[in-house]
RNA sequence: GGUACCUUGGCCGAGUGGCUAGGCACCGGUCUGCAAAACCGGCUACGGCGGUUCGACUCCGCCAGGUACCUCCA
């Protein structure tokens, strides 16, 4: 094994050593999108997060069951427990079938994780197709005794459940806080207190998203399907449970409620929560308006940004931050970390190319501990990439001959650079294949063969013209020492 | 109002009680007909005021500023 994984326990509020309950296995559930909407910036960080973590897992060799899902249904519009649903909503909106606008939005969610190079899940379940599960869930919380019938919907007894557990060990609440602090809402008489939440929810009748139920029909409470479907496919116990900061509270606090009830107590090992992206320092996100879709990031369509960014240099650029820190949108921060990255890139084709000498110098043993140990400090991969921005430095030299290594360590060098650049950090050389259009390439390089004999002749207008107007129709011209390199 | 967190060089962003983070930008150099690119080198910061300590950016206190959650949000 290559050291020992840490990773911050929410819950403990420190880094614990990370041991499966069923070595090799591990079991990890992941808050997916809700589906309304295009996907933005801030939905990127959470996929790359566990896409991180779980390439990293897969790669100590752990056999990972990696659920994330997608909820279609059940997320309410306005106050708790007292608005409209969101997917619902939009329905109306576009006089579209609910189903409609899920598949559409889900759709397009999948092909920008696609582009972001994010690994599918093992099983991606919505909650409109796990409606039985969550009335089930829902009667043994009643049977237990810890929720309530009121009009026809379902609410957890909040107060309650604190009397013989700790509703609140996951956010560092208390209640007796939440008694003050809880907005008051109308229509919250059918609640005991404002801070219980809904089970299942009696559908108005203007309500299109709707199943039967034994109580009425309606739809299930927000919390109840991640706790249905979590346990569902990774069973009473699992490991790892992840998602967004703004998601610990209420969200994650109630479902650990739900599950203490229905499933039993400490159901989930680990709580891993990302950080948020935020813009001119504040939190982007959906409610805020102040949020770039991937799809404006990635076309350049938003008058925020200066151009379109790659959807590797987006990941780049997240992967540059520890996922537990805030990180700030601003196109200078993107422009680095494209240039960056295309260094990094540069610098795996040069490592292909250097040649072993029969003796070295560089010892490639310490890059591959140090990367190791920064993984495992919590998923550290800027500074992953810090060491990878060392070893490049290493590869530079030996090309230019004033470093040298042996055979050995250059075969490891090839496979430490390449399986954290590539395999973990999950990053692809996005120039390889662009440009593919046969036709094209060989129209450039006979343009940059006619500039090369205008150069030989000394005629630099010409070869000047040919490379400003190269230039203007965006290809670049690297001249080298014994001819050309070009990229679009 | 309650709770938690943050404040690092021009920008992004790690980290540590004493030892260079890294990237981008910038400056200098190599290369080039000139550029660009690439490469090499330089650039040494931790909000303010106190305290603990042989020594603090790192620990403690206060102050200032900011953010998040308390309502759907990744």
């Amino acid at each position: 094994m290559q050291g020992k994984l840490f990773l911050y326990n929410s819950i403990n509020r420190k880094k614990e050593e990370f041991i499966p309950i069923n070595f090799p296995f591990v079991g990890m559930y992941v808050c997916g999108p809700t589906v309304y909407g295009d996907a933005h910036l801030g939905h990127a960080r959470p996929a790359i997060t566990f896409d991180l973590l779980f390439r990293y897992l897969r790669h100590l060799e752990y056999k990972v069951r990696y659920v994330r899902n997608i909820t279609d249904v059940g997320h309410l519009e306005n106050d708790a427990d007292q608005g409209e649903d969101k997917i619902g909503k939009k329905a109306r909106l576009e006089q579209l079938e609910p189903m409609e606008v899920v598949q559409y939005f889900a759709d397009r969610y999948h092909r920008e994780m696609d582009k972001l190079n994010v690994l599918k899940p093992s099983i991606e379940p919505r909650a409109s197709g796990h409606i039985i599960e969550q009335i089930e869930m829902t009667k043994k919380i009643l049977d237990s005794g810890f929720a309530y019938i009121s009009n026809g919907s379902v609410y957890f007894d909040v107060e309650k459940y604190n009397e013989k557990y700790n509703y609140g060990k996951l956010s560092g609440r208390i209640l007796e806080d939440l008694y003050s602090n809880t907005r008051e809402l109308d229509g919250q008489s059918e609640k005991k207190n404002s801070f219980d939440f809904a089970l299942w929810k009696q559908a108005s009748p203007e309500h299109i998203m709707r199943w039967p139920s034994p109580w009425s029909d309606g739809f299930p409470g927000w919390h109840m399907e991640c706790s249905a479907m979590g346990h569902k496919y990774l069973g009473e116990k699992f490991d790892i449970h992840g998602g967004g900061m703004d998601l610990l509270f209420p969200h994650h606090e109630c479902e650990i409620a739900q599950n203490t009830v229905a499933v039993g107590e400490n159901s989930i090992n680990y709580w891993v929560h990302n950080n948020m992206i935020t813009i001119n320092g504040q939190k982007m996100g959906k409610s805020l308006g102040n949020f770039i879709t991937l799809d404006d990031l990635f076309n350049g369509t938003n008058q925020v940004l200066e151009k379109a960014y790659s959807p590797m240099t987006i990941r780049f650029f997240i992967l540059q931050a520890h996922y537990r820190s805030t990180l700030d949108f601003s196109n200078e921060a993107l422009q680095a970390a494209e240039k960056g990255l295309a260094r990094l890139m540069k610098g795996n084709e040069t490592l292909n190319k250097i040649k072993a000498s029969a003796s070295g110098n560089y010892n490639v043993s310490e890059l591959k501990k140090n990367c190791y140990d920064a993984m495992n400090d919590d998923l550290n991969s800027p500074i992953v990439i810090a060491h990878l921005f060392d070893a490049l430095k290493t590869i530079n030299s030996v090309e230019a001959g004033t470093e040298t290594i042996d055979d050995a360590n250059l075969e490891i060098l090839k496979q430490v650079y390449h399986s954290f650049l590539f395999e973990i950090l999950g990053l692809k050389n996005e120039n390889e294949g662009s440009g593919s259009n046969e036709i094209l390439k060989e129209v450039v390089d006979m343009v940059l063969n006619l500039r090369m004999q205008a150069k030989a002749n000394k005629d630099y207008a010409t070869s000047d013209l040919i490379r400003n107007e190269l230039t203007k129709i965006g290809i670049t011209v690297k001249d080298k020492k014994d001819g050309f390199e070009w990229e679009i």
